[in-house]
DNA sequence: TAGATTGTTAATCGATTAACAATC
DNA sequence: TAGATTGTTAATCGATTAACAATC
């Protein structure tokens, strides 16, 4: 078995591995193999194959296929799911309120340490267990607990401050819900979380289909 | 100027365009180059200009660059974002409430016009204007707003029971948050959220960067 | 054994980038 | 005019798919 190494497309596509075969585990299917990978992820089966090899720690097996188990966990290291980052978050209104109340992400290796704000009203409270400190506090926080990932959720016309802000506490990479461009220094990882362009994607097939059909 | 029909990557790419010349608009920006736009964002100029080139109504002028006015009407027309189009919510939970009270989606062609929930405790009220129903009501809330698209915000375990219940209301594309596999009739999209994707982009470049560091 | 499935090399396809003439 | 910038063709690069031998 020769390793790939993986491209970028691949490395998007492996959540998708993990999701499925979490669902195939949860169906109790112990071993599973490319083709019928393939054909309910809607991919080729070869590609399922390479995507596969640059991250299978046994490979698989003629006749058999994959093992479920082995899969996933290799798909978990691979992916830096069992080492787990932390991370603070900007601005706890009711998105930044649903992603500390998502224990989920855990399981994907962050853990959101503390939330910060500038409102009075939830300043000094705990959402979810979760303390939510004054945005004054983020210096202190994030070099007591050497953090390096910043998530912002304020609104568009506060993501910039909030990054400056960020940077300013030596972030280095930053996931930014907020529906904006964001100016940083060359040395910083952005990663916008862009449902609009999902949503794109989305609505532009939907159109397509329905013109299809008249 | 020849019209290149756009690439799947591309099209990703105009949400992000959009972004960076809302912020060019704000700056008093009027005209923009492309190494201006490839620089800011990251990207190729010549990539930059065959993107453009796809969606652009009136083209680039040398010298001048794009209007920036202009670029935004014709990607907001290209993504049909100046058409809305309705759709349900299920799960009125953190998540599902976030979506809800962010009414920035209508900049983007999208109306959630009713959330569904089974909880007694938020059925029968209104979130942010939007009524919350029971999840019994779905069929004749989709039958008679002709609504085709379903966004889930239910927790994975109930993820699937919800997208049944879409699919049997007559939706087409499904958007979903809860982060696992959906098992649909061939002709249903269904487009995956999956943030824990962007969040393995950001931990694996993080992890590079620091051992480079070292 | 026969047949399903893996893993890999080679061929194809599509997207990005380089080069450059056209234009304001 | 000179120079920046556009738009397009050609070259390159990378990712996907086809073909097929190896294997259980």
């Amino acid at each position: 078995m020769k390793k790939y190494s993986i491209s970028k497309q691949a490395l998007q596509r492996l959540p998708s591995y993990l999701n499925y075969l979490n669902w195939a585990k949860r169906e109790n299917v112990k071993n599973i193999s490319s083709p019928t990978i393939a054909s309910d992820l809607k991919l080729n089966e070869v590609q399922v194959r390479k995507d596969l090899a640059a991250i299978s720690s046994t490979g698989g097996k003629p006749r058999l296929g994959y093992n479920v188990d082995t899969l996933i966990s290799d798909i978990k290291v691979f992916l830096g799911y069992d080492e787990t980052d932390k991370a603070v978050l900007i601005g706890a209104g009711q998105l930044g309120r649903a992603l500390l109340s998502y224990n989920g992400y855990e399981d994907y290796g962050l853990e959101i340490v503390a939330a910060f704000d500038v409102d009075n009203a939830v300043v000094g409270k705990k959402f979810k267990g979760k303390p939510i400190y004054h945005i004054d506090m983020l210096d202190r926080v994030c070099k007591k607990n050497n953090i390096h990932i910043g998530i912002i959720t304020v609104s568009a016309e506060n993501a910039q401050e909030a990054c400056d802000k960020l940077v300013e506490c030596g972030i280095l990479a930053i996931w930014n819900f907020a529906p904006c461009h964001l100016v940083v220094p060359d040395n910083i990882l952005v990663q916008h979380e862009n449902t609009a362009a999902s949503l794109a994607f989305l609505s532009m097939h939907l159109r397509e289909k329905m013109k299809n059909e008249k």
